[in-house]
RNA sequence: GGCGGUGUAGCUCAGUGGUAGAGCACACGACUCAUAAUCGUGUUGUCGGUGGUUCGAACCCACCCACCGCCA
């Protein structure tokens, strides 16, 4: 790692994937690219980063899941945990460490919040009314009741909203009320749940929002938007999937569960408890956590920006002594033809489909350059392909391999250079000046301008290759060759270096045919974690320590052995949607 | 219904008050080392509609239309 003079302590806490399912490009599109673009580049820099996240493996949608397949609801956890966690790692989201909630860690946690919360009073129990599956006797969410609309007489309108006449409902006034998971009436009766005192956060959560920059506009909207009308929110159900609740007469009920949204929104901290356990270092976790200085940036969709500006950082006021989100980053939506990618409407692209077919980097190149970063954009196939041909190929793929095969073929190493003209020294200047540009933007979490500004360094390149014409003179003066390739065998070296955040197995293939040793990206790996208790859980992580690069213009040694320069993209066939 | 988002060149998208932008596509020229890939020059738009604020609006405000999301 380069030496840092002043490094920074980096929390990349990333959305949880709702372990029901395969995940699809727009999740990845969402929160798993930019995030680790993003905790990538930091770690060039050689600042402190800690990247968690894992798989949400409570709540109904596990249950019914389970229910549909005969199975259990920790058999879904586990099956679909597994799997999310092989995508990530084929699309080499560089997590420190990548979990899941059904730990005895992330339950310890969890019931040592709510405890902590309870005893300040924050925690309310309270009489509500709840729609139970006569089958089962669980909780029905009210999207999973369906019936006769009482206004419009729309047949198949949902518990919690008539999608005929868009009117909001009470499941209890529909008519011929039914379970859209086993079309039996519900049963509805009177239970009890904590509520959490979402409004006595009120003046605290105004205040630290003000005092925010730089945050995406309409995540800081919606925000002060939503917290003019906070209300006192459920964090139990009546189910017996999920955390216990850590309360003398609770704790044994099997009828009663923590809420999903508040025990996964915890995730980012007992991930980092778990990591600092993991890694033989107890305490090293508060050191994100318990330091003013240290940054916590969130990534995730537009869809749980309330979870992590208000939710979350109501809790951890609550709990006190933790820190705050620095920056939420939320994207938009990535859809398909112009309609959200949405694993029940069907139409989804399945990551791990994705990738039997194509390679990570053109992948990730595409969701960072076209991604739903401010707003909604749409996935067609079409796209894909002349986004990988004619920007990636053509560009940045065309730059590597011409350099590569003419300093290759005439040289075979890297030559030495004659004395460097204004011009030679200007393109590299330009190139170099990339670490602070693009730089800058990607700690702005401007992924978009970002990657198209290393674009136009690489097609700055090409411009000077154009120029100077190495394959021509080094018919007529070969130490004016051999200065050109060297200078070109440079700027492939540095934008590699500017590419890896973005594309790091290609950058690592770039990074041996220069004949650099060691990993500039490496990969990442699996490792089984034993719990005190016995549990055994397998999580992502990698030894990041161990990575060579730095965020700066690498040195390249004359006379080091260059190998057969191989394409780094292939060209795909046009195809049709 | 409430709240929010989106609507800009043929396509995909940047752009939040001061003479409309990028990439691709297209045209012409250069080059021909490189995955026919590169480099240069150029063409393309009543910035969804109507009204308002302003010396000036794609950008601010109001209303409308279309599409999308969230609503525990």
């Amino acid at each position: 790692m380069a030496p840092n003079p002043s490094p920074k302590r980096i929390l990349v806490a990333v959305a949880w994937p709702y372990a029901s399912g395969p995940r699809h490009l727009g999740h990845v599109a969402g929160f798993g690219v930019p995030s680790d673009i993003f905790a990538r580049y930091h770690r060039l820099r050689g600042d402190d980063v800690l990247m968690v996240s894992g798989t949400d493996e409570h709540g109904t949608p596990i249950l019914v899941a389970a229910d549909n397949e005969n199975s259990t609801p920790q058999e879904i956890a586990d099956r679909y945990n597994a799997l999310i966690g092989e995508d990530l790692r084929d699309l080499g989201l560089s997590y420190d460490l990548f979990t899941r909630t059904t730990t005895e860690n992330h339950y310890r946690v969890v019931q040592d919040v709510f405890k902590v919360l309870y005893e300040k009073g924050y925690l309310k129990l309270e009489k509500a009314m709840g729609a139970f599956s006569s089958v089962t006797g669980r909780t029905l969410p009210d999207r999973y009741i369906e019936g006769t609309c009482p206004i419009c007489g729309y047949p198949d309108a949902r518990g919690d909203q008539c999608e005929n006449c868009g009117n909001q409902l009470d499941p209890m006034d529909l008519k011929n009320p039914r379970s859209r998971i086993d079309g039996q009436p519900p049963v509805f009766k009177e239970t009890e749940h904590f509520f959490f005192d979402l409004p006595a956060f009120r003046e605290q959560l105004s205040e630290w929002l003000r005092t925010r920059t730089g945050w995406r506009p309409n995540v800081i909207a919606f925000t002060r938007n939503f917290i003019n009308d906070l209300k006192p929110r459920p964090v139990t159900r009546d189910l017996d999937w999920g955390v216990p609740i850590p309360l003398p007469g609770w704790q044994e009920r099997d009828d009663k569960r923590i809420y999903v949204w508040f025990d996964a929104v915890m995730g980012y901290l007992s991930a980092s408890i778990e990591w600092a356990h993991n890694t033989g270092a107890d305490r090293s976790w508060e050191a994100w956590w318990k330091d003013p200085e240290s940054r916590h940036y969130y990534f995730m969709g537009k869809d749980n920006i309330t979870f992590h500006t208000v939710m979350w950082p109501a809790i951890l006021l609550g709990y006190g002594g933790l820190e705050l989100p620095y920056e939420v980053v939320a994207s938009e939506f990535l859809t398909m033809e112009g309609r959200k990618l949405s694993s029940s409407r069907g139409g989804a692209i399945y990551v791990n489909e994705f990738l039997q077919s194509y390679d990570p980097d053109p992948l990730r190149f595409f969701l960072t350059i076209a991604g739903p970063e401010t707003q909604d954009t749409v996935f067609t196939w079409t796209e894909f392909i002349r986004r990988n041909n004619d920007e990636l190929v053509a560009n940045w793929g065309n730059l590597v391999n011409r350099v590569l095969v003419n300093a290759h073929r005439n040289f075979g190493e890297v030559p030495a250079p004659g004395p460097l003209s204004d011009g030679d020294q200007e393109v590299l200047k330009e190139i170099s000046n990339g670490f602070d540009t693009v730089g800058g933007l990607l700690e702005k979490a401007s992924f978009q301008q970002a990657i198209k500004e290393a674009l136009r360094l690489s097609s700055l390149a090409n411009g000077y290759l154009a120029e100077e014409q190495p394959w021509h003179t080094i018919k007529s003066d070969r130490e004016r060759a051999a200065t050109v390739l060297y200078v070109g065998l440079r700027l492939v070296d540095a934008l590699k270096v500017i590419f890896t955040p973005f594309l790091p197995f290609t950058s690592q293939r770039v990074h041996e045919m220069l004949g650099h040793g060691g990993h500039l990206a490496g990969p990442l790996e699996f490792k089984e974690v034993v719990e005190e208790g016995g549990r055994r859980h397998r999580v992502l992580t990698g030894d990041y320590a161990s990575w060579t690069g730095s965020w700066e213009a690498p040195e390249l040694p004359v006379g080091q052995k260059l190998q057969e320069p191989r394409p780094l993209f292939k060209k795909l066939e046009e195809a049709v949607d």
